[in-house]
RNA sequence: GGCUGAGUGGCAGAGUGGUCAUGCAGCGGACUGCAACUCCGUGUACGCCGGUUCGAUUCCGACCUCAGCCUCCA
């Protein structure tokens, strides 16, 4: 399979070749978990769990990492604020993610490192950049020295002068040079620290995806993800310091940024104050229609948020999940086509993923399928289209549930006694008494109860999947 | 100011030098007792101005507007 990724580095899309094609190696900047994620975190994760699914039908072997960063000021301050000690909330945010993610159909990742469990790792490359000559000590923390670095800057294509023009911090005293910044800072007994050749501290952000890398995916990996507002300068500060601490230049092959979920017309963020959670996004639509929805725009551009999109993507679900129904297989669900190698996925939906995760392109092919499978009437064609849509529905971690789990909701339903109820009304319409009939329907969608009167006969679905 | 990227029909959102995105919504029709589902049909959509071209939404240039990054941020 050819696959094509737009690399921040190069600006352009490039045919994607890795390492070692027998051994994929992809990391994805995870949360920091000082609080409930939003829907906009949950892009990154939905889209590169796309890619993780793609990568797997094209290769052997897929290591994914996504880190989880639990050592933070923000954490520090929230734990004050909550009164509650760090670990325990950064681990219940943690895991709060990883119920949240989940409801998006995220499959988990290889490895799921966290920032306070390699700390020696930290340690030792700090190390080795103060004795390449690419860090030094300050006053109890220890800076990367920009200048340093002669690639500095290549990933987000800016030079120093540029940073330098945009500078709207004040610029700390210790630092040899305004761009230098922490790989580790001293911390204060009442703060989680660890002892270091630098006294008693904790690391900086940047440093501990270097650190976990290197770790549990080597010096040179294929894929970095991340979102958009990431690339500087957190994604430059990784690459430098891996760069210089490595024996190996290069750091990452393909690095991937996704585009920014807006509301109205601005970035939603924290600081805006403008987020909505998954956790109440959940309460009121399926985690899959929130999958959909992320998924309807490509992962490069800014999506603009809204409940309307929310309806449209439910509608649109709906769709698919009704032509499963009128194919008659309403038992399987796409997980049963998990997994298999890549030509066995439908060619159009494969080819328009490998085309840099063009979700959109692959959704329209999936629709083209559902309404392949209505125009058809012969059985076991509609069957065979049913599969291929089953089957593309895994690579975009979509049609989850079966087709009968989702038209009745999952909630126990007697069954029999509505079977009872629709065939009274179908004898009160082969009677004329369509009064009677619609009393019958009425009571029903009192229920949640909707009916179709196909050519085979009468079905029912719960309204609003 | 610098560096990215974007402006497509009511909405979301692909894509392309000359035929169709796709979905949602709307409208007309078929099916139906009606409704729902489904099917068929339906929209002089490509920010503005020039240029290249037989032909540009698509290529080139200018302009306008918007967003992201330059500070924590997915």
């Amino acid at each position: 399979m050819d696959i094509r990724l737009h690399n921040t580095k190069s600006g352009r899309k490039e045919a994607f070749d890795p390492v070692d094609p027998q051994r994929i190696t992809m990391y994805v900047c995870g949360p920091t978990v000082y609080g409930l994620v939003h829907i906009g975190n949950g892009r990154p994760a939905v889209v590169f769990d796309v890619l993780y699914r793609l990568l797997r039908a094209a290769h052997p072997e897929v290591v994914y990492a996504r880190n989880i960063t639990d050592i933070d000021d923000k954490i520090n301050a929230a734990a004050r604020d909550n009164d509650e000690p760090i670990q325990a909330l950064a681990d219940r945010f943690s895991s709060a993610y990883r119920e949240d993610v989940a409801a998006l159909g995220v499959l988990e990742p290889t490895v799921e490192p966290r920032a306070t469990h390699h700390i020696a790792e930290i340690i030792a490359m700090i190390e080795t950049l103060i004795a390449k000559g690419n860090a030094y000590e300050a006053q109890g923390h220890v800076l990367f020295h920009v200048p340093s670095d002669p690639e500095y800057g290549s990933l987000s294509h800016r030079s120093l002068e540029d940073m330098l023009d945009g500078a709207r911090v004040e610029v700390a005293p210790y630092k040899q040079d305004p761009k230098d910044f922490v790989l580790w800072k001293p911390s204060t007994t009442d703060l989680p620290g660890w002892d270091s050749p630098w006294g008693r501290g904790r690391p900086g952000w940047h440093i501990e995806c270097s650190a976990m890398i290197s770790k549990h995916l080597g010096q040179t990996i294929d894929i970095h993800g991340g979102g958009s507002d990431l690339a500087f300068p957190h994604h430059e500060n990784e690459a430098a310091q891996s760069r210089c601490a490595n024996d190996h230049p290069e750091y990452v092959r393909y690095w991937l940024h996704n585009g920014m979920l807006t509301m109205g017309q601005e970035k939603m963020s924290k600081s805006v104050g403008n987020i909505v959670t998954i956790r109440d996004l959940l309460d009121r639509f399926p985690g899959e229609v929130l999958r959909y929805a992320l998924l309807s725009g490509q992962y490069r551009s800014q999506l603009a948020w809204s409940e309307d999109l929310l309806d449209q993507a439910g509608s649109s679900l709906e769709r698919l999940y009704q032509a499963l129904r009128d194919a008659g297989v309403e038992d399987e669900t796409s997980s049963d086509y998990r997994d298999l190698p890549a030509e066995e996925y439908p060619t159009v939906v494969v080819a328009a993923l490998a085309d840099d995760l063009n979700t959109p392109q692959a959704l329209a092919a999936m629709h083209q399928l559902a309404s392949a499978i209505h125009r058809t009437s012969d059985a076991s064609e509609k069957v065979e289209l049913a599969r291929r849509l089953l089957a593309g529905g895994w690579l975009l971690g979509i049609l989850i549930e079966s087709a009968k789990a989702h038209f009745t909701a999952g909630r126990d339903i007697d069954a029999a006694e509505i079977d009872r109820l629709i065939e009274e009304r179908n004898a009160a319409r082969k009677a004329k008494d369509f009064a009677r009939a619609d009393e019958i329907r009425e009571e029903l969608t009192d229920l949640g109860i909707e009916l179709e009167d196909t050519r085979d006969g009468t079905r029912w679905k719960l309204r609003d999947g």
